[in-house]
DNA sequence: CCGAATATCTTTAGGTATGAAATTTCGGGG
DNA sequence: CCCCGAAATTTCATACCTAAAGATATTCGG
């Protein structure tokens, strides 16, 4: 009776944090193995790295091109580095940059011909590959899973009053 | 009528193909903003990196310390990476690295005790950090996510006799 | 109209990351 | 015993990545 009455509010929370501390080494193991495993194959199958396949991939998406600005905010990654990934998809021609008329300051990347045939190659290949890996994952747990991931996003910050 | 018979099989595998890479795509976003967030407290509350606090994590769960490969498979890094970041914590006096008397071509790696003392800093800090950003997270969902995290990690090209 | 804050992008320095090649060592088959 | 394949590290070239500083360009309050 009096041991059991020793999971109070302090050893519950205590349990709770490291229950999501486990949660997220587990989710960094998972994305990291299945990183470095599409790592892997971009590189055997079309000799290309992950950066800049998401580069094209975000392209893909935005036929009239994305300043340098929005794609390091999508990708989540420093401005610096987007400039770096691109100056080398400019020089293998896959995409171009276009001075914004309105402000000077801005850059339009956008994927040339040449970028667009090739990320759609790739792209196929790319969602067999996450098929694959995902094989385990049932298409109910699919549904709850993406809710889940869209919360965990969401502002934590809110409900700091501690 | 007709329209709905096409929700044949093929159409239903190509859905679940699509729905899995979207789940992989909130995946990957997710975890990479939780390790921006990590990253820069980690810079801003101790002046470290994320590779630096990994290395310090694995070793401290093994008192006699890891072999170079050991870290680089736990971590998912490549072996010359391990290098480089152990080399850095040699310099600044958190590892040191001892010569396996059994095998020459073999090195363990340790925490110093000022290693060790600055991880369990970090680790409490770190510990509440991922409290924090999981908080929207619910109790229940967090045991159904881990579970689904391991299933997922599961050798999917393996030998899947079910 | 001016000047300070802001925004966009590049550059720089240093750390992180990879794959491949080079070293050294181990282990076993001739 | 010698040789050869495998294993553990390091080294190397290259790419990635960040934070911070720098170069322009824009915007807005005064």
């Amino acid at each position: 009776m009096r041991a059991r009455s020793e999971t109070g509010p302090k050893a519950r929370i205590e349990s709770a944090s490291k229950d999501k501390l486990r949660l997220w080494l587990r989710l960094l193991r998972s994305t990291r193995a299945i990183e470095a495993e599409l790592r892997e194959r971009l590189r055997c199958e079309f000799g290309t790295t992950m950066p800049r396949f998401d580069v094209l991939a975000a392209l893909s998406r935005h036929e009239k091109g994305m300043t340098m600005t929005a794609l390091s905010r999508l990708l989540i990654v420093s401005n610096g580095n987007v400039t770096g990934i691109v100056d080398r998809l400019v020089v293998d021609g896959l995409v171009i940059r276009i001075p914004d008329e309105n402000d000077r300051r801005a850059t339009f990347v956008r994927l040339t011909r040449k970028g667009e045939a090739q990320f759609h190659t790739m792209a196929a290949a790319h969602e067999k590959w996450i098929a694959g890996m995902l094989g385990n994952v049932a298409p109910a747990d699919i549904d709850g899973l993406t809710a889940l991931l869209g919360r965990l996003s969401s502002k934590p910050s809110a409900g700091d009053h501690e």
